[in-house]
DNA sequence: CTTGGAATGTCAACAAGGCTGACGTATTCT
DNA sequence: AGAATACGTCAGCCTTGTTGACATTCCAAG
């Protein structure tokens, strides 16, 4: 573990110190948590969670996509989020419509009430990243970025990208 | 990525659209979940879970420190903390010792069984990031870094910070 | 046409890990 | 002496994850 004690190496790998990375782990688990922290304001006064915010997130990321793809999007069982969805369409912020092609398989989409609410959760948590942005500049978000997409599972990262594509 | 097609307008606005902060919210809950997938995946096959393992990390990071600072640091409530510290005392991976100074509070400090499983969910979550590290390169990781501390809550950024002072 | 399998949904039970509120005990400070 | 602090604990609640079992609906292959 404890690399890096001959000072020639150069930064190539002087900077991949035990140190160095453990800070980077620390930084992460911090700002999570402010990450998340706006959102989870506004839901508190709901009787809404974070589990709620992600269906909502990505329903409207992706309309009309169908409960299995969330699931796999999501990475939780379909029990799990067949609770939460049931009371977004309970409560009439998701609209799920059996498909057409396939029968079996529910599309879902946000109403207009969900939509208002998405609105209202990704408004608050965008300020935040943006303020974050602007204040490490346009260099370090291209960074923040590439460190982010290499940290992800494979299989995660090519939802991410996909998704990315899609309005690219 | 594909933004700034028109050189002369300015990086310093065109780089903060909806598109691009969203994408990094979603590159930040796709990541978030690799940076924990591993330690997890030790933690599952003990009774334990994510909640032990930040108190296990934070324990290390700042020994003998008392159940108050911890709690200022995790975010939680000392009833949620408790909860854990008592099976890691009980399972003998945490030593808590009657201060000193002031009898009432109690110094936390990793047995070595407790370190042997802190190397273990360290390492585990250190080759992910060092080698997202080495992906991206010195300078995509100072920017992650920037962008990570700017994100955090004030007082989590204190926090951070002085953990960071302590060993540079 | 029947049957097997896939996609979805539902019910039940359980666990982790947050939370609040209340209370007790040492200890320290004023 | 009395107030404040640090800690532990009991009890109860919530969200959100898990498994397991089972029904329904539909597609497709035999």
């Amino acid at each position: 573990m404890s690399q890096n004690t001959q000072p020639q190496v150069g930064q190539s790998l002087l900077f991949l110190t035990d140190e160095q990375v453990r800070q980077g782990i620390e930084a992460m688990f911090f700002a999570y948590r402010g990450f998340t922290a706006d959102p989870d304001r506004i839901l508190a006064k709901m009787a809404y969670g974070r589990a709620h915010h992600r269906a909502i997130h990505f329903i409207h990321r992706a309309p009309g996509t169908t409960v299995n793809n969330l699931l796999a999007i999501l990475g939780v069982t379909k029990q799990s989020l067949n609770r939460v969805l049931r009371t977004l369409v309970a409560d009439g912020l998701v609209s799920s419509t059996v498909g057409t092609r396939d029968k079996r398989e529910r599309h879902l989409h946000l109403t207009e009430a969900g939509a208002t609410l998405e609105r209202a959760l990704s408004d608050a948590q965008r300020d935040r990243m943006r303020s974050a942005y602007r204040a490490a500049g346009p260099e370090a978000v291209a960074g923040f970025r590439q460190v982010l997409e290499a940290m992800m599972d494979d299989d995660m990262r090519h939802a991410y990208e996909t998704m990315k594509d899609r309005t690219e």
